[in-house]
DNA sequence: GACTCCCGCCAAAGC
DNA sequence: GCTTTGGCGGGAGTC
């Protein structure tokens, strides 16, 4: 045993040259042994963790080379030798080195020790598996370079050498350093030679792998597998997998290369030489399947059977599926490492099942679409490239994606690939001389210079503005407290951290439950300075909502912000790690740095990941949705919550919509006195009439100026319309803000049932929101929620002006009624309120939770068998212009146009999360 | 017995 | 033709 602590730190000291200081002043009696690197032990991970952060060599460390001197041979320090000596790699390490004529006595050595000591012992001696694995080996290897390397230091590794100091085999460094390539920690320079880039690529990869994997419907494909295991047992060679072929083959995944980055491209000229099976590409698929996820965790099953369907399906056998579980651990092994998963258990029906929780940063989902673009620059580092990046990837990735409804016949497959091949050779042989990393080095020290200047001026603009609107919010909050003081935002309300606030650049004001019976909630609207408000009642006080960097308005299921996670993971698994959950995030000093990546973005996280629910549970909805029949709407809500039946459609339906109009239209009155009161209260309190009280109407929770272009929309569906009425409404602005408003995209969206709905927030108390779903260009409400719609104030929008409620003319009507499936083409339906009937129910919503917590009671029963024709409509509508599901990617193309144009259906996020936890 | 994953063979790709 | 790269699966260690 004392040896073996002997060896901790010998594997330090030789490691580390920091170490060497204590070994030459040591007078312990085995300094001699001391000098010679030895494999680690388990405590050299807490060792290697310490060293890790900042003193990292970026070269290889110098290797020391001193003889060890004659010490006193001990019988103890004698068998260590010999331990020492009957180590492989050692031996191995010492005939490199040219240092070892006597192999044989070396050998000899080990075979006396091994009659020395009995059988258990010697194993003892033995490094353990665990110490070789290859998590701990990629820890190794880590802890040589910096996260954040400056390019002005060397940067390069040279595997032979890491392989040396590791004393490992070479293959083992590939294994790790294709996971590395994957994300573009490290890319191949040439013939046994990388490049390290650390951390720098890494926001932006993950960026582009979740739009890449967004893009694969990789959660459509999890759920599918979700489902089918709950339906029936995988079977290898059944009826099942044909299906299960059809599925994959009809989302186009047969061809999927490595997903590059720009300035980073080809630059392994075997990289996509064998790209089907790649380490890299697994790793990046097996990377997408988290971000995509909701909840971010994702089982090896799960994952190896989607990159086997991804592979060759009608190859899915046993020792297949064996391959990539190994392959998987390989990847998960070195994900671990990097601290972006950790291992969990999901414990389930059919027991405890082996998976993977991302505890990576959150990624914003497509920050360039929008017009945050500048914003988030402060926060994401080379945000700027990510288009390119996405568009990049998408090509590498779905080649025949470009035109989706055309395929690539697969004669000609082979013919593409070859000259891809052919140009790759040319582009990236990876040959010596040593490629100077001109474009990828330069550009990433270049780029994210600018775009740090960038985000420092975006920045301390939007800082500016923060204050003021913090300031404003005060003086509101103080004048409106008298006229309402339901409606106060409280000072200092529970925002997202700061981080946040840099880069959203407004007042995030997701407010705690006040004591009030209504909770406000301010949420900003970047584009323009326009912020909404809602207003929660304390009974949905575990359902926050925050904001969405796409502008989505997504309930959370607690009221505590930085509580989602727990909460969600609460609801919606049970799982257990290995060494608890928050063993790392607690007592690993090295955890800061990942610790401070997710300060930075966990508010977005957590907005995101409703987003991600909302992505899920809208699919399973508007699947059930299409199948409900006859259950009431009355009680669908509650029930569904409850039970996670589907929605209603049908006469009482209709009713209720009609019901519904009318009181909105009461309702849009009283909102109109209350806005009008609140501003006279504050002109009285001396909030300036002009630019400030614009500004108020913004930010003030009460001002609950429901968007002239923005219709409630109890279908779920929004079709854009022709802008007449907005101009009109900017009237009363300032400049300043004509110039904020301008930059809205000024598409109209509408519904068949126009109208707003406005409400008091006296009104608000009695209301529930059990689904909404907001964005700066739309608002939508479920049918079944519609009653409970919160409030709204957008500034931009004449609380008055409900003209542009316009009536989507027929045409378009029939063309989302035809686009849904729901009326053959040709027939025409009028401008009605047809679509009620239609409507996507929330009511279901809450039955992704089915798949997402494998630890919820599973209603198999409800959740019907998907037909095809359903899957491909629901594909149709879930691919919005800029991505599935972003409503940031309509808003603003890169050529500054609206990603959606006339006829286009969109189908919104519809939300969500029904916490009853 | 299931889960993990090390290990090294060997073929493809690179030089 | 040699070297590098990395897919792959046997099988051992661990739980």
């Amino acid at each position: 045993m004392d040896y073996v602590q002997c060896y901790c730190f010998q594997f330090s000291a030789s490691q580390f040259p920091f170490f060497l200081v204590q070994e030459n002043h040591s007078s312990e009696p085995y300094r001699s042994i001391l000098k010679t690197p030895l494999k680690q032990s388990a405590t050299s991970h807490s060792a290697l963790t310490e060293i890790q952060p900042d003193c990292q060599p970026l070269t290889t460390p110098p290797k020391p080379k001193e003889i060890p001197p004659a010490d006193p041979w001990t019988p103890t320090s004698n068998l260590k030798m010999l331990i020492s000596a009957a180590s492989p790699e050692i031996r191995s390490r010492e005939q490199r080195r040219g240092l070892s004529d006597n192999t044989s006595e070396v050998l000899q050595a080990k075979h006396c020790l091994q009659e020395q000591l009995s059988g258990d012992e010697y194993e003892k001696s033995q490094p353990s598996r665990k110490e070789k694995s290859l998590g701990l080996l990629c820890h190794k290897f880590l802890a040589r370079y910096p996260n954040y390397p400056s390019t002005a230091e060397n940067n390069y590794i040279c595997l032979d050498e890491v392989a040396e100091e590791l004393n490992v085999e070479r293959r083992r460094i590939y294994d790790i350093v294709n996971v590395l390539e994957s994300l573009h920690m490290v890319s191949r320079l040439a013939k046994n030679r990388y490049a390290w880039h650390g951390r720098h690529n890494l926001t932006k990869t993950l960026q582009t792998l979740k739009k890449v994997g967004e893009e694969n419907k990789y959660t459509q494909q999890i759920q599918m597998i979700k489902n089918r295991e709950y339906e029936h047992e995988f079977d290898t060679d059944g009826e099942r997998n044909e299906e299960m072929a059809r599925s994959f083959g009809s989302n186009e995944h047969s061809e999927m290369c490595f997903v590059e980055l720009p300035g980073m491209e080809f630059r392994a000229a075997s990289v996509n030489s064998r790209k089907d099976k790649s380490l890299r590409v697994m790793s990046q698929k097996f990377v997408m399947l988290f971000l995509v996820s909701t909840p971010q965790i994702v089982s090896l099953e799960v994952a190896a059977k989607i990159l086997i369907g991804e592979d060759q399906l009608e190859d899915l056998d046993k020792s297949k599926f064996k391959t990539k579980i190994r392959r998987l651990y390989d990847i998960a092994n070195v994900l671990s490492s990097l601290e972006l998963i950790k291992k969990v258990h999901v414990t389930e029906e059919r027991g405890r099942k082996p998976a993977f929780k991302w505890t990576g940063p959150e990624v914003l989902p497509n920050v360039r679409d929008t017009k945050l673009e500048a914003t988030a620059t402060a926060w994401v580092p080379h945000i700027s490239d990510s288009i390119t990046s996405k568009e990049q990837c998408s090509k590498n990735l779905f080649p025949s994606r470009v035109k989706q409804s055309f395929t690539r016949h697969p004669s000609l497959i082979k013919l593409v690939k070859s000259i891809e091949n052919d140009r790759r050779k040319i582009q990236s042989a990876p040959t010596s001389p040593v490629k100077i990393s001109t474009s990828s080095d330069q550009n990433l020290s270049a780029v994210p210079s600018k775009m740090a200047q960038l985000a420092v001026i975006s920045k301390h603009q939007l800082e500016g503005q923060s204050k003021k609107a913090k300031e404003m919010k005060l003086k509101l909050a103080l004048a409106c407290n008298q006229s309402s003081p339901e409606a106060v935002p409280k000072p200092e309300p529970r925002t997202a951290p700061p981080a946040q606030k840099s880069v959203l650049a407004q007042p995030l004001g997701v407010l705690p439950p006040s004591h009030s019976s209504v909770s406000p909630v301010m949420l900003p609207h970047t584009h323009s300075g326009v912020s909404y408000a809602i207003y929660l009642h304390p009974s949905q006080a575990h359902t926050v909502t925050t904001y969405s960097p796409s502008f989505m308005l997504q309930p959370l299921p607690c009221a505590n912000v930085t509580g989602i996670k727990s909460i969600n993971s609460k609801v919606l698994n049970k799982i257990t790690t290995e060494e608890g959950d928050n063993h790392i995030a607690k007592d690993d000093p090295r955890n800061s740095l990942t610790a401070n990546e997710r300060q930075t973005v966990q508010p977005e996280s957590m907005s995101h990941k409703c987003l991600k629910r909302s992505q899920a549970l809208q699919e399973n909805s508007l699947i059930k949705k299409c199948r409900s029949d006859d259950k009431s709407l009355a009680t669908s809500l509650g029930e569904s919550i409850k039970n996670e039946r589907p929605p209603s459609n049908g006469l009482q339906m209709n009713h209720e919509m009609d019901n519904f109009q009318k009181e909105r239209q009461n309702k849009a009155e009283k909102l109109d006195q209350n806005v009008a009161s609140c501003c006279d209260q504050c002109k009285r309190e001396g909030i300036p009439e002009d630019e400030d009280r614009t500004k108020t109407k913004q930010e003030i929770p009460m001002a609950f100026a429901i968007p002239a272009h923005e219709t409630f929309f109890p279908s779920g569906y929004l079709i854009p319309l022709p802008q007449s009425t907005h101009h009109g409404n900017q009237a009363g602005f300032s400049n300043k803000e004509k110039a904020g408003i301008c930059s809205l995209q000024h598409t109209t969206y509408s519904s068949p049932i126009a109208g707003v709905i406005p409400v008091t927030a006296s009104e608000l108390k009695a209301v529930n929101i059990p689904a909404f779903h907001i964005t700066p260009l739309n608002i939508m409400v479920s049918p079944t929620s519609i009653a409970a719609a919160p409030v709204l104030s957008n500034s931009c929008l004449n609380s008055s002006n409900t003209s542009s409620a316009q009536t989507p003319s027929s045409s378009v009507l029939n063309f989302t009624l035809q686009h849904l499936g729901l009326i053959p083409a040709g027939v025409p339906v009028p401008a009605s309120p047809v679509l009620q009937r239609m409507t996507v129910s929330s009511k279901s919503e809450n039955v992704s939770h089915s798949s997402e917590n494998m630890n919820l009671k599973e209603e198999k029963p409800s959740v019907p068998k998907e037909p095809q024709e359903l899957q491909t409509v629901k594909e149709n509508f879930f691919r919005t212009p800029g991505g599935p599901n972003t409503v940031s990617s309509f808003s603003a193309n890169s050529d500054g146009t609206d990603g959606i144009s006339q006829g286009t259906l969109y189908i919104p996020q519809r939300k969500l999360e029904v916490s009853e936890d």
